[in-house]
DNA sequence: CGATGTATTGACCAGCTTCAAGTAACGTGG
DNA sequence: CCACGTTACTTGAAGCTGGTCAATACATCG
């Protein structure tokens, strides 16, 4: 049994953040990758005022339970996590898009009185925690970066697109491969220095399952057949390698390389 | 039954609301009905400067297409639509969406360099359709309508993802029956005067398909099933009817009744 | 009155699920 | 340090859900 408490045992080291040019957000790596795009100081500054700390949560933890009311808003700084809705008791969640350093959490959530879907670590993350106001305060304070939340909004909606497309016509192997290639394409754009071939992977067989409306059995075995075929391989501990990313995505039906269109940074 | 905070700011520091205005859009019958929430009358003023005409659209007609640059921005007044996906040459496409009265058209297409879906007609549609550059004005001289639209686009990320639910960890007539009760409620709640049992129905079983991610005559299977359960009956012409919409939901793994939230109408 | 699109049904079979069993890796406590 | 529990991974066998192919019926519309 996970821990299942959203905010218990959660330590929260907000309150001692600086407020001026030199100030933390201003540091922050993320900011420094090049999928993210600049913005002012004004900006900037406004981000920093609603942020409320940094705090970490374990692998495997709830962020956000579905139906809950009045949940959290972050911006994920560290570490990888899942959105995801469930079905009635017992039977198997449908993943619907994995999370990546740079990625708001909770947008969703705080449109509606309630959690149309949680969200769970997979590795132990760190986050950068906001102001229940948040939302309201960044598009009234600036129109830019309500327009920013919008995009967010919208490419998070784009990411289940791709996914529901795999999952409603794409057979278990192109989905497999589909999959990796989404996630080999995102990682590789938030770490310059890697060699662009392997990649961390943290995810277990039956998450890629649970994303893919697939069964973990046959997950195992379309693995293997990737395999075998030379387009992936384990390298542990916790990564994986494309030894032929283009290959693979003729296998996923899908053009190579993947865009990865620069994307604002709340 | 708690509106969200954010929310209720907007309005409270939106002034009076229009009342006596003999403008276009305050005359929009669409803004009479339950599901949409009030505008002040600066807010609907902003809007109708956006406005550049309702065009009407004939059925199957596509509205945006895949990978289009610069595409139109609507709100559909009245008849339905879908947005979808394809994957190459040939094979099916993935119906992401049904679009009805109400919805936001090209949110997702404004916020990229190019749709990432396309949407098509499925009867003829009048449309309200707006400025090329709507999405950044109202962000900027309205914080309340940009926090409207990344509603929109939260909520439609919403539909998707129970779609995606559905094809993912449904079976057939699971997935059957949960459609049909989402468009009965969405039809019955922009439709007061109805009987609550019928509702028009202008899709064909392809685009059942195409959105379940079944093929057609496994559709065809399904919905006789559905006939004999005496859970569906088709009543010419292009509508259908729900005899028992609470044991539907049974089939479909479904809290019934659906919750169809108040929502805001650009 | 063909042409076209939609609905329906049967026969066959493949892709995937389920069930079952076994292996490997790892951490924990005696 | 090893026995044990736990989790992840792997593989085989059997069967079901749903796909494909094919044929027919039916309606609408030039």
């Amino acid at each position: 049994m996970s821990i299942d408490i959203p905010l218990a045992a959660v330590r929260d080291d907000g309150g001692a953040l600086a407020h001026g040019s030199d100030s933390g957000c201003n540091r922050c790596p993320l900011r420094q990758l090049p999928p993210f795009q600049p913005v002012s100081a004004e900006e900037l500054a406004l981000i920093e005022g609603l942020k409320r700390g940094e705090p970490e949560h374990p692998a495997d933890a709830l962020l956000i339970e579905e139906g809950q009311a009045d949940g959290p808003l972050y911006t994920l700084l560290d570490g990888w996590a899942f959105s995801f809705k469930t079905l009635q008791e017992g039977r198997r969640r449908q993943i619907l898009a994995f999370l990546l350093p740079g990625d708001f959490i909770g947008l969703q959530q705080k449109m509606d009185e309630a959690a149309t879907h949680g969200v769970r670590t997979l590795t132990p993350v760190r986050v950068c925690s906001f102001r229940r106001d948040a939302l309201w305060t960044l598009h009234r304070q600036a129109p830019s970066l309500g327009y920013d939340l919008t995009w967010l909004a919208a490419h998070s909606e784009s990411s289940v697109d791709d996914n529901l497309l795999s999952v409603g016509r794409r057979s278990a192997i192109e989905r497999v491969a589909a999959m990796l290639l989404d996630l080999h394409s995102r990682t590789s754009a938030l770490d310059p220095s890697g060699d662009g071939r392997s990649m961390p992977f943290p995810l277990t067989q039956v998450h890629i399952a649970d994303a893919m409306g697939l069964s973990l059995v046959h997950v195992n075995r379309t693995l293997r057949q990737l395999s075998r075929l030379g387009l992936y391989r384990t390298c542990p501990p916790g990564r994986i390698a494309l030894p032929d990313p283009a290959a693979l995505a003729g296998v996923a039906q899908l053009r190579w390389p993947l865009r990865v269109p620069p994307r604002p940074l709340i």
